[in-house]
Parts: C-alpha cells; structure tokens; sequence
DNA sequence: ACCTGAACACCGTTCAAGT
DNA sequence: ACCTGAACACCGTTCAAGT
C-alpha cells in the first residue's frame, strides 16, 4: 500500500527530489508571480510534496533564497578571452543583463540577502572576483579597478548597494570556507580587500570610504555628460 | 467608564492619531529593524492603538508603503538655485544619498511599490520632474536629458529598474489626477514623455529603447574609465 | 454611525506522533 | 531512523457583533 502510493508518486515525478530540482522549480516560480508570491507551500505544491519534505534538501527559507541566486548569477557567460578589457567588460555586463531581464526578482533577493549575510554567497564572489579579474589582467592599478567596481556598481548585478558590508562581529556563514582558502579560491578580492584594509589607514571597519567611492563615481558620471553636452 | 478610558488613551498619545502619525512612526520602525520586519500589528502596538484602527488612516498595507515613501523622497532637499546644471544636480544627488542612508529600505519598497503601480507616487514624480528640469534649465536637449537621466540611473533614488515601466491597461491608482493635469504639474516630465513617444516610430508601448539607454549608459563609464586608465 | 474583537486565509517552522 | 500531519506563532484583512 505504501509502496504503491510511493510508486505512484515516483511515476508522477521521474526524478526524485533534489536540492537542484526544489532550487529550479522555485526559480521558475519566482519567474511567473514574483518573489512575493513565493512560499514553501506553493513550491512543494508545484513539485507534488508535501511541504514539510523541502527541508531536507534546505534548511530554510533563507537557504532556499541563496540558492536560487546562485542558479542565476551561475547562468551569467564567464569573461570572453583574448580580447581587450573593455570588450571583456561590456559583454559580461551585458550578459548579467540578460539574465536580469529573465529574472527581475533577481536584484532585490541578491541585495536583501547580502545585507543578512557576513559575505556574499561563494557563486557571487565568483562572479565579482573574475570581473575585477577583467581589469586587473587588463592592467588596471589596484585603485583605479577599486574605483571600476564602485564605478560599475548596480550594472554588475542590478541594484547599488554595497556589495561588501561590514561584516565584521557577524556569525560566519556554515557554508563558508576559511578565510586563507577564500584568498586562494578568489585571488583577486583578496587582493584588493589587502590593499583597501592597508591603504586606508585611519578608519577601521570595512577600510573603504564608501562616500569618496560614490562621489567619484558620480563625479565622473557628470564629466561624461558635460563632455557630450558640450559637443552636442 | 468609556469616557475615562478615552482621556486615558488622550493623555497617553497627546496627539491623536493621524495619517502623518502612522506614517511617520511605520518610517521610524523601519529605520530600525528593516522593512521585513513591519507589520501592521507592530505600527499598531507602536502607537498604543488597536491594528484595525490604522485602517482608518491608510486603506491598506500598499498605501501605507506609497505614504512612506512620499515621506523620505519629501526630504531631498529642493534643487538648488542660482548655480550651473552640474552642481545642482551634484548636490541633489548628494541629498538624495544622504537620505537614503537614514532609510536603507527606502530602494527596495520605491522598487517594488513602482512595479506594482501604473505610475510612480505623486511625490517621486515631483523629485523627478524637478531632476529632469535642472538639465534642461542647464540646456540640455530633451534628447541627452533623456539619456543623462538613465544614466543618472541608481543614483537618483538608490536602484536601478526603470522608473517608468509600461503601465498601459493596468488600473489607474485612485489618487491620480488626470492626465492633462499631471503635464501641468510635471511639465518636465511630460515634455519628455511626448518626446520620446513620437521619436520612436517603430516600438509602442513605452516607447523607450532600454536595451539602448542601457548600453549607452554603459559605454560612456567604459569610456570614462578607459581615460582615467590611459592618463594614470 | 462608529469602533473593534473574532475570524479567515495565509505564512515559515517546530515538534511529536506515526511508521 | 525516517517521514509528515498537526500545531504554533505570526501575517494582512474581512466582517459581523457590539456600542
């Protein structure tokens, strides 16, 4: 009898229940309704569970939220080689766009959980790591990429807050590896964290004068307009 | 009996209760723990009243979030006056940051009010208006002031989706006044909108090429940063 | 006519009872 | 040991009963 229903059930869904297919279906859900209308129940549902069997492929809410971000920022192309920098740049940028556009709960997710987080989740520091990557191999100074990633801001991902936070006093994440194998696995934040926390001498915290960074940003936003008002 | 309790109540809460009151403590309770944690019953208990006593002030929870909204756009301080076009607009953007940093939940719910809304608040369309009017008071053509304010982008107000989404057949909002006098009181506004309407020939709808804005927004960084990189 | 407590339909998550 | 239904503590909002 049990076993009937269990095969019933098997033959209703292939394959069994799986973190990637929970994490797909939640994904493919959040695409349709929005974010908002995403529950537990409606997910479970939609996967024919009950919705108490979700947790054991996700501990939690918060979990689930994490990673659905990782699905997407993973369907993000890697940097195109041998090209110029600023090829490479425009089209990963243009990339996560597309992305974006596929999935506009994207933004607000990725920047609600990097407010709750001490760090971004490992697939997002991929990503931010390969892209400061882009101008470190194409030259760039440790200061002016510094200056780049600020400048690029909410086109990197879709929204503009700062991407590191103070995290400092904040429980680690379980999921996240010591802080000399993230210096490995991520050799290019790490650098630029060193020479941001050494730079900087006078304050302590996240060693990075979010208020210069936005005013340079702006500032060479407006000298781009002025160039181009001046010749129009 | 009542009456006592009713000039206990008084006394306790000297003023009475009043839309201004409600909004302006759900944006002292979302200063402090988030917007997540807001609910209705909180702003209730808050005011020492009972929740379905809010309900005489705001109709629902959306308004309550459009009326928050208004309150925080409200405080960017006016244009300045008397200064040329790049300064103004560099200290209001400065404003606007400086508010956005007493209310880092001012983006998302602005973002997520504006897609659920035809249009945007009465008040951000004032903010915006007057936005658009210091460049074309700096004599910028309608056109680059079209690009200047997507280029402008997250920094007007913090994010980065388009401020005015195609809200054609979705239900006007109540408080909305007609349209004709939404151009006299926007008037910045609503040169541009017709602008861009009868520009494009090709495309309905919004009658705005994001995917262009975008890319033209993205080039000129690329551009600025690709000075800075060759005079470093 | 006004106010409000109870109730409804949700939610994420805990926990104990069932197998 | 595993799975899951009931239950808990919330939520926004409706509605009818009370004054």
């Amino acid at each position: 009898m049990v076993e009937i229903a269990a095969q019933a059930a098997a033959a209703r869904h292939r394959t069994p229940l799986s973190k990637a297919r929970v994490l797909e279906t939640a994904v493919a859900l959040a695409d349709e309704g929005g974010v908002d209308a995403l529950s537990m129940r409606k997910i479970a549902q939609a996967l024919g569970v009950v919705p108490m069997a979700l947790y054991k492929h996700v501990a939690n809410k918060n979990e689930l939220l994490d990673g659905m971000i990782d699905v997407v920022v993973g369907q993000i192309d890697p940097p195109a080689v041998g090209t110029d920098w600023k090829t490479a740049v425009r089209r990963r940028v243009l990339s996560a766009r597309r992305m974006l556009l596929r999935h506009p709960w994207a933004p607000g997710v990725i920047e609600s959980r990097m407010k709750a987080r001490a760090n971004p989740t490992l697939v997002v520091m991929e990503y931010l790591d390969s892209m400061i990557g882009i101008f470190r191999e194409g030259g760039f100074s440790i200061d002016l990429t510094h200056h780049a990633m600020h400048i690029m801001g909410s086109r990197l991902l879709g929204f503009s807050q700062e991407l590191f936070e103070d995290g400092s006093g904040r429980d680690p994440e379980p999921d996240m590896p010591p802080p000399d194998e993230l210096a490995e696995r991520f050799p290019y934040i790490a650098e630029l964290a060193m020479a941001v926390a050494h730079d900087d001498e006078s304050v302590v915290g996240s060693g990075c004068d979010d208020q210069f960074e936005f005013e340079f940003a702006l500032d060479l936003t407006l000298d781009g307009l002025e160039r181009l008002h001046s010749t129009a």
